[in-house]
This record gives structure tokens, C-alpha cells and sequence, in this order.
DNA sequence: TTTACTGCAAACCGTTTGCAGTTCC
DNA sequence: GGAACTGCAAACGGTTTGCAGTAAA
């Protein structure tokens, strides 16, 4: 909270000046939301979007966050995480392709950089798909899980 | 439908097997889950195995069939795999530690063996955090849906 | 002024649960 | 006989939707 300020009630946000780059109306809810998405480490839940957005727009309802980060995925501003648990997980990191790192007891998500090229699919193992890409999840215990466990 | 068929009521299945030596009570219901689940290739949704297991005993509940598989899971008889979307898919093959390719159109799942021993996280790409294992989700389109493109 | 966007609340879907009744051992 | 299991149906949590009203451009 505070690491953005508002200028005469603009917020400075590269994705909010992409998103008016691509002719989106410049909503307060949007702004908010768009402030709660910056960042270089952002794993959230859609509630957990929500609750932030409030810090700025308290009045932010769940149709239009859902709505906005449904829009945003489309068009590929941020990314959804497949990780198997209920609740959709969103990252904010679409600059540099990555894989995650998550924690089995808790879901604290964190982005991970690997050396290799990655794992190839040899001809007999693509089944006939067109394959298009991959996604690593690590998983294990975060440094808080472990000291509980 | 008639791959395995019953014998004076029972029917011939690993897993089935392996319930029974856990101290699991054979019903009919958990035959026919067991027989839904027999197979090298399977990722069914908890939606399929239900229909499928109708087929042999069609007044089978929704509710046992979320229990076993939950059960099941627990006890690592089968595994869930994290694929993104709403419903959960569940894997038969525990035999062999593998990895998944999925149709980003229609979802459909198969098992991959990889050559490589695995991306391994450098020190500093762990955050501190134990980590345990890793799982590879590549996707792409499988050739029913290429050709619908 | 126009039409994109928002909030409400009800619906939705996959899954879980409490409980009374049944069945396996 | 008794504990383990089942089915029903209601509840649940996360997400989506229709629609009437509001506000950005």
C-alpha cells in the first residue's frame, strides 16, 4: 500500500498504460485492480485480488474483478497457474517465461528460472499432438511450513 | 464394457486386490470404480468415472464415488493431476513415476515418459523452500482438434 | 451522448457433508 | 452384531451470468 501513489487521482502503472494502449476505459476498479497485479512476485488468489482491490476501491465488486482478470487472461496480460487446487491462482509475470514452486501445505507460490532447455517430448511420446509448450511445477515446503512441521 | 468380466460376482482386478489386502470391505460400488479405473491410460474427471461405473452398477452415488477417489488419493492409489481447469483429473498409473500432455482445446490427457532426469532447481532458485518433487504439464493440440483447426 | 462498464443477486458447477439406513465381514 | 459403507439431499466454495443503472470518453 503506498508504493504507488495517485496522482490527481491517476495511478502510474505500466499495465494500466497498456491496457489504455489497447483502448480499455480506465475505470477506477481497473485501476485497482491493475495496482494489486504489479509487482514481480504476484501468485494471487481471485480473493485474495479482490480484498486488495478494496484497499483502494473498497465499493470493487467480485463480478468486475472476475470479469477483468477473465479479460486480462484472455488477452494474455497475466497468466493462470495449473496447480491443482480449487481456487484459480493468477501471475502477474508474463515477461520472461518461467516455471513455479509450490508449497504442499500451504500454496505459497514463487516463480522458479531453470538452466535447461527444457524437457522435449521425443516423436513417439507426442502421441500426435502438436506440441506447443510446458510448465514445471516444483513442489516441497516452503521455509514457514518446514519450521512448523 | 466386458474386458473383465465377473465371475460368480467377483471381478478379477489388481487394484481391486490390493483394496481387499488393505482391509478395504469389497462392495459392488468400489468393483465398479475399480473396474473404471483399470487401464494404462486413464484421466477421467470424477464425472466420468461415475458415469462408467453406472455401467456396471448403476445405482452408484455421487458420494461414494468422491469418497473413494478420496480415499484412494490419500492413500496413493491413484493420483490427481493438476491440470488448470474446474474438474479434477485422476490417473490410474502409479506404477511409474511420468508426466502429462494435455489438449489445450479439448483437454484430452496422456501419459509422457521423458528422457531427461528432471530439471533440478539451482540452491538460489529454491527460496528456501524442501523441495520434494516436480511435475511436467505439456500441452498443445491432440489430432482430433488439429484437424478441427 | 453513447455504449462500455459496474454491482447486485441469483444461478451455476464440481465437490463435500450429515445423517439415517444398509451391508459386509 | 457391529463397524464400515452407502445414498440422499442439502450445503458448500469458487466462479459466472442477466440485467438495470452508471460513468468514461
Amino acid at each position: 500500500m503506498g508504493d504507488q501513489e495517485r496522482e490527481e487521482g491517476t495511478v502510474v502503472n505500466e499495465l494500466v498504460e497498456r491496457l489504455r494502449a489497447r483502448g480499455w476505459r480506465m475505470t477506477p476498479q481497473r485501476q485497482a485492480i491493475a495496482l494489486v497485479l504489479e509487482g514481480d512476485n504476484v501468485h494471487l488468489s481471485a480473493e485474495a485480488i479482490i480484498n486488495q482491490a478494496r484497499e483502494s476501491f473498497p465499493e470493487i465488486s467480485m463480478a468486475t474483478v472476475y470479469n477483468t482478470l477473465n479479460e486480462l487472461v484472455a488477452m494474455g496480460e497475466i497468466l493462470e497457474v495449473a496447480t491443482g487446487s480449487r481456487a484459480r491462482r493468477f501471475d502477474s509475470n508474463t515477461s520472461r517465461a518461467h516455471h513455479h514452486l509450490m508449497c504442499n501445505r500451504c500454496g505459497e507460490l514463487h516463480d522458479v528460472h531453470t538452466d535447461f532447455e527444457g524437457p522435449t517430448l521425443r516423436a513417439r511420446e507426442q502421441h500426435g499432438f502438436l506440441v506447443t509448450g510446458f510448465n514445471v511445477l516444483f513442489n516441497g515446503l516452503c521455509p514457514n511450513c518446514q519450521a512448523l512441521s
